[in-house]
DNA sequence: GTGAAAGCGCTAACAT
DNA sequence: ATGTTAGCGCTTTCAC
């Protein structure tokens, strides 16, 4: 390992010439600066990140809290995970990876306490959340992929709901359409206060109104059978609902079996649109699903640069919201004729 | 910040002691170390990783090489993540996501010459790769999720693709199947030396032949397009095949669609088998696809643990090879009638 | 069994 | 503009 000072000796300066010819923290003779540059070219010398870090207090090392793998644990989690990886990288900096498990508190006090990370990066947010609130009062600079009820003052990147729900109903509005059906998260995430569950759910359910169409919003199927059955349901309480946007994956595929079931097809006799899912996802499905896919790994790109952001110098707190892109599939189309409504 | 010397000073004792009490580096009266205990714990002490690291060359972070999002991107490489991940902490260890992109190689010089991890975890590992004479040449410590051809020497935790292959065909046979399809990954990672493109092909082969049933194994469609074609050539040109294994999940799509055009059914005319894909990707299908699950999450976990052990001392390397997992679902059955073999 | 002191590689005063 | 000095928080000789 060669060090600055194996550096410094070569260019025949002190050593802290060398750093601060290397870094730029104090003017330096343009000739010195280049015995520098060229000693540290030569010798293939990389600045030790440790000591650099316990001198500056400053590791350039972000976590990303990682939710165990309970409910969801699709495409999307991981292009949190990358994309603020990558922007991590871009910027100078490293993301460590830290899973989080039974108590969430006590491991970013560890984490936090060990001086290894300058700021945490949170995901799968709650409304109300205890991580979040954890890190404030601490004073640990953080930043979130998704949003408290309150984020004032909080860098956050978060899927514009009200944006995608429009979308979504002027989408099926556009073809026709006169009543839309969401099938929101299951009912344990809309209870565990998980952001886009009830966000999802307030944003389809005004986007209705607004745009003057007909809404059904109280389905929360988790499952494939339960997708079956909140379908059979809907149809069976509603039976002018022509349009249905699911947000589960499993539900989905529950619902396109119990279309088959009734003998309907889809796109002709139902128009289903898959919310918060992935356009790989949505390729698995027959037909070709349209999908609101989320912008995952820009969220999780955004959320890491607005961290790095705040760690380098302070402005005020930045808000992103990005809606999510609406692919078209193979499975929306004018409603059904002889629909009574 | 609280450090060990204000610990030290709390217990009244030099801070070479306070840190030998709480590391057992040396002989402690008992007494002492209690003081020193209850100390640390009343201060909330947590020791600095970075001093820590500085002084000991050991940061106990490792770095988990992460390929750039080309080909497949499932739940399967993030499950050798989080595995990973979750194994390093339990063992005392943090997990760096490192993006791989352009150069592998220089960026593994980078990150290596920081001085930030004790050690690498590659993944997406082919056959003759790169990174892995890197690592050796340089005497950077790591393990492998996957092997190369010759990984003799090196720590890895790959799939036991013969016991996969094995299992597949046991289990088709056992169904009174007498000849078995392969639809191995798309050309392109075949040609690229990707190990289980590679070694699954041989393996079915080989399995099939001492089973002593028919085998098709040279198609390799990597798209739902392809994979339709595949089936309808596969069917022209082996009209007495029955059953089908596929690897990658959007053939199978096509494979799915195919049949369905044809006008049969799965399981009664055709059983398809996913193999390589998670159960949750085979929970999209209907029929429920029969799959052969890899180990993912243990994979990453062998890896950690090979690696945090070789880092600790150094016994043989270790390898070892897992099997797939066989999730019966509802896409097998015996042949249909009237085969010509 | 314990304390004092050196030093890991770097940055940041403080001198010159 | 450059060199000297003092640590960052810890582990580790080396004395006692």
């Amino acid at each position: 390992m060669t060090s600055l000072r194996d550096v410094a000796e070569r260019a025949q300066v002190a050593v802290s010439t060398a750093s601060a010819a290397l870094n730029g923290t104090r003017p330096v003779a343009a000739a010195t600066r280049l015995r520098v540059e060229r000693a540290a070219e030569e010798l293939g010398y990389r600045p030790n990140l440790l000591a650099r870090g316990l001198q500056s207090k400053r590791t350039r090392i972000l976590a990303l809290l990682f939710p165990a793998p309970h409910s969801g644990f699709g495409p999307t989690e991981m292009q949190f995970a990358t994309g603020a990886a990558e922007a991590a990288r871009e910027l100078g900096h490293h993301l460590l990876l830290s899973p989080e498990h039974a108590d969430p508190i006590e491991e970013l006090r560890h984490l936090t306490g060990l001086g290894l990370v300058d700021g945490v990066l949170l995901m799968e947010v709650r409304l109300d959340d205890e991580r979040a609130r954890f890190l404030s009062g601490a004073g640990v600079p953080f930043a979130m992929i998704g949003r408290t009820r309150d984020p004032a003052g909080i860098d956050y990147a978060d899927i514009d709901f009200a944006a995608t729900a429009g979308d979504a109903v002027a989408h099926v509005a556009g073809l026709g359409h006169r009543k839309l059906a969401f099938f929101n998260l299951s009912a344990g995430t809309y209870a565990a206060q998980y952001g886009p569950s009830i966000r999802a759910g307030a944003e389809f359910a005004a986007a209705a109104r607004q745009a003057g169409i007909g809404y059904v919003g109280d389905f929360r199927p988790g499952s494939a059978e339960e997708g079956g059955e909140a379908f059979d349901r809907l149809l069976a309480e509603h039976p002018d609902v022509t349009a249905l946007a699911v947000m589960d994956d499993h539900a989905a595929v529950g619902v396109i079996a119990a279309v088959a079931r009734r003998g309907w097809r889809i796109p002709e006799d139902l128009t289903l649109l898959l919310v918060l899912s992935s356009a790989r996802v949505a390729e698995m499905f027959h037909p070709r699903l349209t999908t609101l896919e989320p912008p995952s790994a820009e969220l999780g790109r955004l959320g890491a640069q607005m961290l790095i952001d705040r760690l380098r110098g302070d402005g005020p707190p930045r808000q992103r919201l990005v809606p999510c892109r609406l692919v078209a599939g193979d499975s929306s189309a004018p409603p059904r004729e002889g629909v009574t409504s």
